[in-house]
DNA sequence: CCGGTTGATGAATCCCACC
DNA sequence: TGGTGGGATTCATCAACCG
């Protein structure tokens, strides 16, 4: 399996992207959330609002969260606007997203062009209980369709809560995913398909998509975390490689 | 413990229900969902939608499921905004809802002047997997309050994700929840406060109050349900009053 | 290798002091 | 007055550490 990481900003790089050339779009974009007024929103930095006070961890804070409400469903739209035209017929879209821009993303989801077909959850088993109110333990994936669902093209069954704590020792990146939720969400792409992830990150998506025998295309704005995925790509495709040829050769008896 | 059930339509009984009256609204409005297109949702009845074709069940038919979307819009909000006018200041509500009309679900909600504080889920383990597609296994609990969360008021710390599969046997409601999940919930209204649930078909919500130690008030159009609601809770009211007059006079021994 | 203990943490949330 | 930043709060979970 391969793989293409593009640096910069996601539009953009999606723009070179041809059409009808990736089975499936598996991202986790900024969410824009946390604070209750714009300028808390749109003037602290991601690492400020996201991690407690009292973590001690140092992961470095990411871009693109910056963006007040009304124009962050409008970049959304063309986001998945844009992915949608680089996606084949049936080829399916799932979006991260936290409980406040949930509706945002549903939204955006269909404005661009996508049949929505659902939500999934993610729980995480390590959140913060607060008193006198419901936990917030869940984020959700919204996912849709190109058209139709083909049940033939890829005859999968996939469940719709995954439970999952966040990698807490080699973690990289503050909202990095759990590599085996991923492994099992690569799955609605067919094998050997193309997997597009706009917001790469650390790289978690194309990971799993490699171990799972799906190509793999991303773009990352930051450097620092370009950098990041760059190296976790390259180790991922050379254990994969050496495991094809093990299965290959066949063990030494 | 005490409870009052009102027959007839919801708004109109809320109409009745004096301001500041209840504690927390726990509701589980007809989703109006299910069906692709208007004529879809519109023209069958709820038993053909949420039932599947082999079931032997004979649940009775329920109405409210013959909106449009932005009649449903509508009068979710309405529905929403007298329910707010009836709750205590710091006073929560809770409505379940699909994913369908989970936006549909925090927009009322937020219309009707509530504090939108967040989404959690109801985990159905047992729910029919799809082939090329996520299972849809959840249901949603949207969840706002009326002002500030004021946690010393109520300090309970709630879990965010609710997993329990839909009663089998003795179900006398199509979508009846089960009691144990509503159990939970109904903790968000103090020890001795005033549930409220203005759908309330076969009482779950008021009995899981009643079992904890809260009063309720429903309303039920059907009359068929409201029966059957009226006789689990005389049954539910009586065996708690025998479980205190038990506690209060001590077992002989 | 197993079992019990310790300690850190969370895509939070809110209040309050300060500018 | 409104925006900003710092700090207190909270406990189930899980990694790390021991014995």
């Amino acid at each position: 399996m391969s793989y293409t990481l593009h640096r910069g900003d996601a539009l953009t790089a999606l723009a070179g992207i041809p059409d009808n050339s990736v089975d499936a779009v598996i991202t986790d974009p900024p969410y824009n959330s946390g604070g209750r007024t714009s300028s808390e929103r749109t003037g602290r930095s991601a690492r400020a609002k996201y991690t407690s006070g009292d973590a001690e961890h140092d992961l470095a804070n990411f871009p693109g969260e910056n963006r007040d409400q009304r124009s962050y469903d409008f970049w959304l739209t063309l986001l998945l606007t844009e992915s949608y035209r680089a996606t084949t017929e049936s080829g399916a879209a799932l979006v991260f997203t936290d409980w406040r821009q949930l509706p945002t993303t549903t939204d955006a989801l269909q404005a661009a062009g996508w049949t929505w077909r659902g939500i999934a959850s993610w729980h995480k088993p390590v959140s913060r209980p607060q008193k006198g109110r419901l936990k917030q333990s869940c984020e959700y994936i919204v996912w849709g369709t190109k058209g139709p669902v083909d049940p033939d093209r890829n005859p999968v069954y996939l469940p719709g809560l995954y439970t999952a704590s966040q990698p807490r020792k080699d973690r990289v990146h503050i909202t990095q995913k759990p590599v085996e939720v991923m492994q099992e969400l690569v799955q609605i792409c067919p094998p050997g398909g193309t997997v597009l992830d706009p917001f790469t990150g650390s790289g978690t998506t194309g990971v799993a998509a490699l171990r799972e025998g799906r190509k793999f295309v991303g773009v990352e704005l930051s450097d620092h975390y370009a950098d990041i995925a760059e190296a976790r790509l390259l180790e991922t495709m050379q254990q994969t490689a050496r495991r094809e040829d093990f299965t290959l050769a066949g063990p030494e008896e």
